[in-house]
RNA sequence: GCCUGUGUAGCUCAGCUGGCUAGAGCAGCUGAUUUGUAAUCAGCAGGUCGGGGGUUCGAGUCCCUCCACAGGCUCCA
């Protein structure tokens, strides 16, 4: 007998080579039929493999996401079963669990080509498969017999995995007419695979690797549940809903034009008005945060980047050098903002008392990212940031980083955004051969952000080898719509730029020291931070930021008059109100001001211009009564001043 | 840049296997209506079907090519 130990740390017995599916059926049959993997002494293993010594163990549901895993995981093989028995001849490279869902990276034999339009065919025989209820076995194979396996198959993808793999650890798994090289775990059977969706097919570099060949990858996911599959498309499409692409068009932000060129966002009337909404409110900040204004121009001189070390990196694929009727004379787009503001820096003699310098500037930058990654606004070959140097001495980057961090988080707070994930980009751990900078420099900057960070109470993720080559930083990512991860705010240590440009200031030794430079972008451009601020609102602006906040309909051009009247009232006490004027029905005017997101209506007819009072609409709310002009301009003020004293506190 | 799709009026879409002057709703314009909390009615106008080339008696529909967009991959100073 053994002793099994249960996460609620009660202890049972069992014969030894007991499984984890029996254990479960002993505690109850409806267990058994949602356990999916189990945790036995902190290895996530097979429901079917035997225990034989006394363990801590803990079973997992759907709601795990162990279980969750094993479930995609052993779906993913199912799906490749499919696409063997329908194409004959595929190579399989490699079918891991993603977030949600799973994927099959595949090649298919010469000459075929698995498209969009036979996912129906895949996934008719995947679910077909799965109804079998197909045993997942598993098996130890030396590392031999695995490449002879695959040798025979001739997939020269799982020889190169198994290549790499150590003799002794390598196991197999196969249900009905499919095995696979994997190191599990796997459910028991198929049977609970229930609801199954093929989502999408792309091309996919093996190995991640743009010079190696480009399999094709299916999107899938699945479900014990046909409810859950129904569930999941419909936030799918809700998600749709709000694509900033969609609502930037609907509610007239910004557009593109090929004409104009790929990537070259244009800012509507609402748009801009939005922008320079958020970038008079960082403004404010900034100047309260000791930040001093600066302006550079939106070309440069090839010889700053040849300086800066960019042309050489970057040079060949960005925007062309621009000519001049001089000979030999050459100017680039600029692709950043920093080699501008180093040349400022270095306009007078710089002394430590001055240092901290922090230079700020909405610059507009050009760079040429590959066609096929842009998109929307989040990732366009013209933004602006929202851009700032500090000059620093080399003990004050923790206090630098600190004062930056609480920008942000004041700007999220101020914005509701709480789905956000911050990350450190540190070194590799062990190579620092590619790196610029002195070791105890670097040390010392890492060691700051991720005080700077605890500090600030901050839950973050350090990731090794993520650093840029001139220093560490630390990121803001938040999530768009559909869950893809966009980096907005930054905050980047760099020791090559103060290098090349040879920046110094007179330390209180009268002696010449080299400055720390931090560069930071606490909305990250203001492309991609408007569109996630779509994504994130739906549209549905805050008050003190929203374009508009509040429209008059008047019931009909009878009370125009007295509408306008209004209108001047509201204006005069800095609302930012519009008319809505036009000869249509009330029940019309509401509908598309609904529609146009504005978040208060007034209503004036013949009762509120006899009373001298409006009738208040709220978006998405209805009917909220009448009042009087002033008392509802002074709710709104009220109403925007408490939203940023909040903020505040 | 690569893989797979998509591209019809300002917007959302219909147009079957190639066959009459390419359709609808919304938006726009004109007129009627003067309206009470999510779409008033009528009329008009609007498209060389993403661009170019080809096959065909005939192309929105088939082929080639370029462009743009979408989902991914690679990249992201």
């Amino acid at each position: 007998m053994i002793k099994i130990t249960f996460p609620d740390q009660s202890v049972r017995e069992f014969e030894a080579g007991v499984t984890g599916f029996e254990i479960a059926k002993s505690i109850s049959p409806r267990l058994a039929k949602e356990v999916l993997s189990i945790t036995v002494n902190d290895t996530v293993t097979d429901l079917t493999r035997p225990i034989t010594t006394d363990a801590s163990i803990k079973l997992h549901k759907w709601e795990d996401e162990e279980g969750k895993h094993a479930f995609w995981h052993s779906s993913a093989h199912l799906m490749a079963e499919a696409i063997e028995s329908l194409f004959p001849g595929t190579k399989f490279g490699i079918g891991p669990t993603i977030e949600n869902g799973f994927y099959y990276d595949v090649q298919p034999a010469d000459n075929v080509v698995i498209k969009d339009s036979d996912l129906a065919k895949i996934e008719k025989k995947f679910k077909d498969l799965a109804s079998q209820k197909l045993e997942y076995t598993r098996s130890e194979v030396s590392k031999k017999e695995a490449l002879d396996y695959f040798t025979e198959k001739d997939d020269e993808y799982k020889l190169e995995l198994i290549n790499e793999l150590e003799d002794g650890t390598i196991s197999f798994y196969k249900q009905g007419n499919f095995t696979d090289l994997c190191r599990g775990p796997h459910l028991p059977s198929t049977a609970p695979i229930k609801a199954i969706k093929l989502l999408s097919i792309a091309g996919a570099y093996w190995r991640g690797d743009e010079k190696r060949k480009q399999l094709t990858r299916i999107y899938g996911i699945s479900f014990p549940k046909a409810k859950m599959l129904e569930e999941h498309l419909h936030l799918l499409e809700e998600a749709q809903k709000r694509d900033h692409r969609k609502l930037g068009k609907e509610l007239e932000l910004f557009t593109f034009s090929s004409k104009v060129g790929q990537g070259l966002p244009l800012w509507l009337p609402n748009g801009a008005r939005l922008r320079e909404r958020l970038e008079n409110f960082l403004k404010k900040l900034q100047v309260k945060h000791g930040y001093e204004p600066v302006i550079t121009p939106h070309i440069g001189n090839k010889e700053l980047y040849v300086t800066s070390g960019h042309y050489a990196k970057y040079g060949k694929d960005s925007f062309q050098p621009i000519n001049t009727p001089a000979e030999g004379e050459e100017f680039l787009l600029k692709p950043m903002n920093c080699p501008h503001h180093c040349e400022i820096y270095k306009f007078k003699p710089r002394s430590y008392k001055d240092l901290p310098i922090r230079f700020a500037e909405f610059g507009t930058v050009y760079r040429y990212e590959q066609s096929g990654e842009l998109h929307g606004l989040t990732r366009v070959r013209g933004f602006t940031q929202d851009d700032a140097h500090l000059f620093c001495r080399p003990d004050q980057i923790k206090d630098e980083f600190k004062k930056v961090i609480d920008i942000i988080l004041y700007i999220f707070k101020a914005l509701d955004f709480k789905d956000y994930v911050t990350q450190i980009s540190l070194r590799h751990q062990e190579d620092h051969s590619k790196y610029i900078g002195s070791e105890d420099n670097w040390n010392k900057a890492e060691q700051a952000i991720i005080e700077a960070c605890e500090e600030r109470g901050m839950n973050t993720v350090i990731e090794y080898d993520e650093a840029a080559f001139y220093g560490p930083k630390l990121d803001f990512m938040v999530k768009d719509a559909l869950g893809r991860k966009w980096q907005l705010g930054t905050i980047q240590v760099d020791y090559n730029l103060p290098e090349r440009f040879e920046l110094e200031y007179i330390g209180s030794d009268n002696q010449k020291h080299r400055p720390v430079m931090i560069h930071r972008a606490p909305f990250g451009s203001m492309e991609r931070f408007v569109a996630v601020l779509i994504e994130h609102t739906a549209g549905k602006f805050p008050l003190w930021l929203t374009p508009e906040q509040v429209v008059i309909l008047p019931i009909s051009e009878k009370h125009n008059e007295y509408a306008e009247k209004v209108l001047k009232s509201l204006n005069n006490s800095d609302i930012r109100a519009v008319l809505d004027d036009r000869n249509e029905k009330i029940g019309k005017k509401i509908r598309d001001n609904e529609l146009k997101r504005i978040p208060y209506m007034l209503i004036v007819g013949e009762k509120e211009a006899e009373e001298q009072k409006v009738a208040v609409r709220k978006q998405g709310d209805g009917d909220k009564g009448t009042m009087s002009v002033d008392e509802f301009a002074n709710f709104i003020n009220q109403e925007v001043e408490q939203i940023l004293a909040d903020i505040e506190q």
